[in-house]
DNA sequence: ATTATCTATAGATCTATAGATAATGC
DNA sequence: ATTATCTATAGATCTATAGATAATGC
């Protein structure tokens, strides 16, 4: 804690703003709560950052590029076949939401009112064929081909990938909240799904 | 538009503020904004419901017994066999989120704040044994035993519907706000995905 | 008479800015 | 001198209630 001592108070805004983004959303962040929770004067969030808009674009767009880059910086994984290429990313994007399961749901409320991003997102998928994408779709093509794998789509094998991933980290806090479990189980539970996401999709793609 | 010349005041508030909360969440929705999309004063929704979180409560709590009644109510299908009593779980689980998929986001965004609705659900979830869980498990035995289904626990083939058909519904609006697509495109993605969740739950079952 | 609807307003936020004071860098 | 931090406050909500007026049920 005594870290922040040598932190300055644009950075100790930036921070506290930004686990109250994710914990609560934009519209129950006052800067006010965040003032207060860094220990400075409400003032001090509008002389670094003007606008509350301008607080949390900064702070979304941040988490929301590094989040979408690191998704789509998953092909370092040459050498690999096909179905190990496709276990190694269904793991890593395991364990990118994981590492940060918050901005999903800020995705889920926020993303629809902030057209910026949204271009901004949709210029990335434009280079879709440039993407890791193509050359996974290429390999896949292969597969069926040869009668190693089902005729399936890859659209629907992604679609599957991170539909489970992305659902377990959503719902989990709900039934967390429900169930109460505790670190270690948690831990299981996760560890275990893991393993079940690759097996869904093994089997899901065994012809 | 002109049947709500015979609905009363209540319902209109009733129905009005239902839209504007799955819309835009508990914060982001005023009885100022209520009562002006209804067309009265603001006052005349706390005349009604006294207090925000009081209307808020009501609506969230109906929305929310209603989605788990028909989600525990699943259990009409006797005579049918393991698997094709599990793909009508998948198709009916399917078509109840799609008939009301913003519940899910509020359930996501709102839940973790009321603790009186948590404790309803695990009242429910502690009559686990008489409910169809208990009997789906017992018929997963058997078929495993036979050697005709692969050696899952119920927990992860459930998780897995969900899942599937959770994510597609919260991560849909997203979607298509980066991609947009018609109302066509997305009828036959629906019912193609639909389609598919049967396909990768039955895969995964395959022994 | 009772119930529904309205106007008006108190009191609590909340965002944003102006202007004063303190801290820092030359 | 410049930059960081504070105090004070304007103006816009927002929730909730009190009290006036209109509509309705007997």
């Amino acid at each position: 804690m005594d870290i922040n001592i040598e932190k300055s108070m644009e950075e100790a805004i930036l921070e506290t703003a930004e686990r109250l983004f994710l914990e609560n959303g934009y519209a129950s962040t006052s800067t006010t709560l965040i003032a207060k929770e860094v220990g400075c004067n409400q003032a001090l969030v509008h002389y670094y950052f003007r606008t509350k808009e301008n607080l949390f674009n900064t702070i979304f767009e941040k988490k929301f590029k590094a989040f979408f880059q690191q998704i789509f910086d998953m092909n370092h994984l040459e050498n690999l076949s096909f179905l190990d290429k496709l276990k190694k990313i269904i793991e890593t994007h395991f364990d990118l939401i994981s590492q940060n399961p918050q901005i999903l749901q800020l995705i889920i409320s926020e993303l629809p009112r902030l057209p910026e991003q949204i271009k901004s997102l949709k210029e990335k998928l434009y280079s879709y064929p440039e993407s890791m994408f193509a050359q996974l779709g290429e390999e896949l093509q292969v597969e069926i081909a040869a009668g190693r794998v089902r005729n399936v789509d890859l659209t629907d094998v992604i679609i599957t990938i991170v539909s489970l991933n992305a659902a377990l980290f959503t719902f989990l806090p709900i039934v967390s909240d429900i169930i109460d479990f505790d670190e270690i189980q948690r831990k299981e539970i996760l560890e275990h799904r893991k393993i079940e996401h690759v097996n869904i999709v093994m089997s899901y793609l065994r012809p």
